[in-house]
RNA sequence: GCCCGAGUGGCGGAAUGGUAGACGCAGGGGAUUCAAAAUCCCCCGCCGCAAGGCGUGCCGGUUCGAGUCCGGCCUCGGGUACCA
């Protein structure tokens, strides 16, 4: 007998389904469009797990959408700028380009042999001229809109190897290759004015129904909307032109618990202090060697220094603090300046204790005060506390009441005023580079700085470059730089920074609508496809690229080129479990760890013997090299094995680890579904069934037909409601009855080709093969989708755990609509309740029709 | 540090506040076979001979009833603005 071959059937499927064009898009106004799409990957040359995973579930949506009914858009393609292309070249003396196209094609072979609906007519690469040249149109549409400015910011700077390091290349303070301690050194950068739209993004976070709340409240934290008072301490006498230090906090009410100023150590007036002030310039330069990210900032121990100034209190200018600086206070956000007040900021208070500052409470809780020892007293902003030291005549009042009398009394008297300040800071987009798109401006001795022609786009990367050494490449390639100014004509230098990468994902969903177009978007298509009704991605990507994407479509609405209506351009937003892996990693020379591919280590060993160290599981990423290739699960079992294997067992919001043990149980599952059909096949009469029949049709036997009706209920509900493991597990249940089934051939044929099209869209060929081994004629991607007879979803009975004091005790099976009363006399008759009434009567009887029962003795 | 999640048998997990452990893996037993592979059937949270008791990371609370809701922790994961 001959056995499941899914090489054979997944080419044979794979190419009916490309002959027949069955997944290219074509707008049509007449039908209702439905656009699936999952974040594009980036080209690391090999297809991981986490890709199986994430479109196999946005397959399982674009199928099952297809079938019922919807014009569906679901497209491909690459997020190909970006620094491992680089690293590559440094590495391997490879082009970028060249590394990058390899594994394109690479992965789109890849791609293919899992025969996902993808509509690869409309595939392009980021890193295509075509598609970034459209995007430095797009930079000068803003440009002309006022969306970019250009202004001076900090990067992580490594002293040795001359070059600006990604917040990922810094490692402890040092620089990953050179090992040097970073420097933080400030260029002028692009920028794009995301800030503008704080309060829209933030208010239109509440439309956005269809996101996880999760997501939704770290955009809003990340946003950080907060209501304060800015104002000035006055410098008892002015420094470096600099006569007050404006502050900005949250907490005025706490105004009389000052203890001292503090400045960031990136504030204009430290660096002016630097100048001559050899100890302090000491420190600032050592504050500043912990690189950019505010992770390492909040992380590294709270470090200050007297400045030696002092300012004087607003509210009593006898009252003088000392100014320093501390390592702990962000330029970046409100003022670069705060006020400390240690009694009720625990950081304050630590940093106070540390270099001994006064620590004065303002207020004290209602009950229980305690003076402050090491521990700052810090409540929620809505609870009454009683105030020692106020100075708007508030006794006992609330955090939000003190702040907001405080701010009145400020703007009153005129010495301060209320904001409303964000966190959020305006996107730079400067990358020193060469591996991105270009940003189209030229500089300009006469004319400053001048943006290109839009006919002299794309602004392309230069072919020739060399990466023998540190630095961006762009910066040396005279050929390349020197061109003439678009305005005047006079000799000139093009910009050589290039975008950020986060600029190529945060539009290609509506490039994806037109894909060729000699415009950003064809206004008619996207119109049409606009909105993305159901994007799929991971977690990781909650706020950055989600926020960016946010602010693009908002820009690009502003100058034309979508719809208003596509100003939230993600409808509804999955975020997927990652797939995580161990790491395996060796030491290098310096005591820096050397990761291992997987597929490199076998029983802890590499091949040269050396015994790897494992570290726990982490998100497969290419840094880690924890990444399990998914092409040899495809040879061995097929691609439909691999696709039904990611989408059972685990939760799809849920991470999942990498086990190799479901994958043959998965393949034996699917064998089985093929075995039974093939079986069954022979003793069929050739009819064929071809369209939406009233499911369960053709099964007669009345068990079965429940059974399938059930199973397409179930089923349907677990896609649409994402918990594509639960439909899983009921395509079991129903392949096992229907194996056990005694009901005639024909019955179980009827109830097969259910199963069949309840499958498709997690295992589309062997769902195919199987549909046409039992009769079905056409193609399964073309049919509806089955729906269940509702008489059959209906039960007549019903079964009722008893409980005793909520335990359970006994069950009861009644007829469904048994009114309370009777089921009462029933549960109370029940044997199980005799005995731990023990002739007592219940204290409390809790009936819940269809539910339970609960004998409360 | 800060923001957001997650924690249920040996393992992955299921469960509108209502029978905890569906479904699958691993394991045990059996059938078939000369034998094996493949396939099929049965058992399978922990303790206990049993009756029964205990069980959803930990501590407390609300409720007739809590894996689910509330408060406080612990551990792990994601993000932290130049990884994508």
């Amino acid at each position: 007998m001959s056995r499941y071959d899914p090489a054979a059937i997944e080419a044979k499927w794979q190419q009916h389904w490309d002959t027949e064009e069955v997944f290219k898009a074509k707008a049509d106004p007449a039908r209702p469009k439905y656009y699936v799409l999952e974040m594009f990957p980036y080209p690391s040359g090999n297809l991981h797990m986490g890709h199986v995973r994430n479109y196999a579930m946005g397959d399982v949506v674009a199928r099952y959408k297809a079938a019922c009914g919807f014009n569906v858009l679901h497209p491909m393609g690459w997020d190909a700028f970006g620094l491992p292309a680089e690293n590559a070249a440094m590495e391997r003396k490879i082009h970028p380009g060249s590394w990058t196209y390899a594994n394109i094609a690479n992965m789109k072979a890849q791609f293919r042999s899992l025969g996902l609906s993808l509509d690869w007519s409309r595939e392009f690469a980021t890193c295509d001229p075509e598609y970034y040249g459209q995007q430095q149109a797009l930079f000068l549409d803003f440009l002309e809109k006022g969306l970019v400015y250009r202004k001076a910011a900090v990067v992580n700077w490594d002293p040795v190897d001359m070059t600006v390091l990604a917040n990922e290349q810094v490692e402890d303070g040092r620089g990953w290759r050179s090992g040097a301690l970073v420097e933080r050194r400030e260029l002028t950068q692009w920028f794009f004015r995301i800030s503008d739209f704080s309060q829209e993004l933030l208010s239109a976070l509440d439309g956005l129904e269809n996101w996880p709340d999760k997501v939704r409240t770290m955009q809003a934290n990340w946003i950080g909307q907060s209501r304060g008072l800015r104002f000035g301490f006055a410098l008892e006498t002015p420094a470096h032109d600099h006569d007050r230090i404006e502050v900005f906090t949250t907490r005025p009410d706490t105004l009389m618990g000052a203890s001292f100023v503090g400045l960031s150590p990136d504030h204009p007036l430290t660096k002016a202090l630097e100048k001559d002030n050899p100890d302090l310039a000491a420190f600032c330069a050592d504050c500043r060697r912990t690189g950019t990210s505010e992770e390492a900032l909040e992380k590294a121990e709270k470090r200050g220094m007297d400045t030696g100034l002092r300012v004087r209190h607003p509210l009593n200018p006898d009252w003088h603090l000392p100014v320093w600086i501390a390592n702990f206070i962000l330029m970046d956000y409100g003022t670069g300046a705060i006020f400390a007040c240690p009694a009720h900021d625990q950081r304050d208070l630590d940093f106070a204790r540390k270099y001994d500052l006064p620590v004065t409470a303002t207020f004290e809780a209602l009950t229980d005060p305690q003076p402050i020892a090491d521990t700052a007293l810090v409540l929620p902003k809505s609870e009454k506390v009683r105030w020692i030291n106020h100075f708007t005549g508030l006794t006992e009042a609330t955090g939000d009441e003190a702040i907001a009398a405080t701010i009145a009394k400020a703007e009153t008297e005129g010495w301060g005023t209320g904001v409303t300040q964000y966190r959020l800071r305006d996107w730079g987009l400067s990358r020193q580079r060469y591996w991105g798109c270009p940003i189209p401006v030229v500089h300009c001795d006469s004319c400053g700085v001048v943006p290109e022609k839009k006919e002299n786009l794309p602004v392309k990367l230069p072919e020739e470059v060399s990466f023998d050494r540190p630095g961006n490449p762009l910066d040396r390639h005279d050929a390349w730089r020197n061109v003439p100014c678009p305005a005047c004509g006079a000799p000139a230098k093009r910009e050589t920074d290039t975008m950020d990468t986060f600029v190529d994902s945060s539009w290609y969903f509506a490039r994806f609508t037109s894909p060729g177009a000699a415009t950003p978007t064809d206004r008619a298509e996207a119109d049409y496809w606009m909105n993305v009704d159901q994007y799929i991605g991971g977690v990781e990507h909650a706020i950055l690229h989600l926020l960016y994407s946010r602010f693009f479509a908002r820009a690009m609405a502003i100058c034309g080129h979508l719809p208003g209506t596509a100003a939230e351009p993600f409808d509804a937003l999955f975020t997927q479990g990652m797939v995580t892996h161990e790491i395996y990693q060796t030491r290098d020379a310096q005591g820096r760890p050397v990761y291992h591919l997987p597929s490199d280590v076998t029983d802890g060993r590499l091949a040269d013997g050396t015994a790897v160290e494992t570290v726990p599981s982490a998100k497969m990423s290419k840094s880690k090299k924890n990444v399990v290739d998914p092409v040899g699960i495809v040879n061995r079992f097929g691609a439909d094995t691999a696709r039904w294997f990611m989408l059972s067992d685990s939760p799809p919001e849920r991470d999942v680890e990498w086990t190799d043990a479901g994958a043959e149980a998965a393949h034996k599952h699917l064998a089985r579904v093929w075995r039974m059909a093939s079986e069954l096949a022979p003793s069929l009469p050739q009819a064929g069934e071809s369209s939406a029949e009233a499911a369960p049709k053709g099964v007669s036997d009345a068990a079965l037909a429940r059974l399938a009706a059930r199973t397409i209920h179930d089923v349907t509900q677990g896609i649409e409601g994402f918990a594509f493991n639960t439909s899983v597990a009921k395509l079991y249940a129903f392949t096992a009855a229907i194996q056990k089934s005694a009901a005639p051939a024909s019955d179980r044929a009827a109830a097969l080709r259910i199963l069949a099209r309840l499958m498709a869209p997690m295992t589309p060929h062997l769902a195919e093969e199987v549909w046409t081994m039992l009769g079905g004629t056409g193609l399964l991607a073309r049919l509806p989708w089955p729906e269940a007879d509702p008489a059959l979803l209906v039960d007549d009975t019903v079964t009722l755990p008893i409980q005793v004091n909520g335990k359970r005790r006994s069950e009861l099976t009644v007829a469904k609509d048994m009114p309370k009363a009777e089921i009462e006399k029933l549960a109370l008759a029940d044997v199980a309740v005799q005995k731990a009434l023990a002739g007592g009567a219940p204290k409390k009887l809790i009936v819940v029709p269809g539910r339970i029962v609960n004998v409360v003795v």
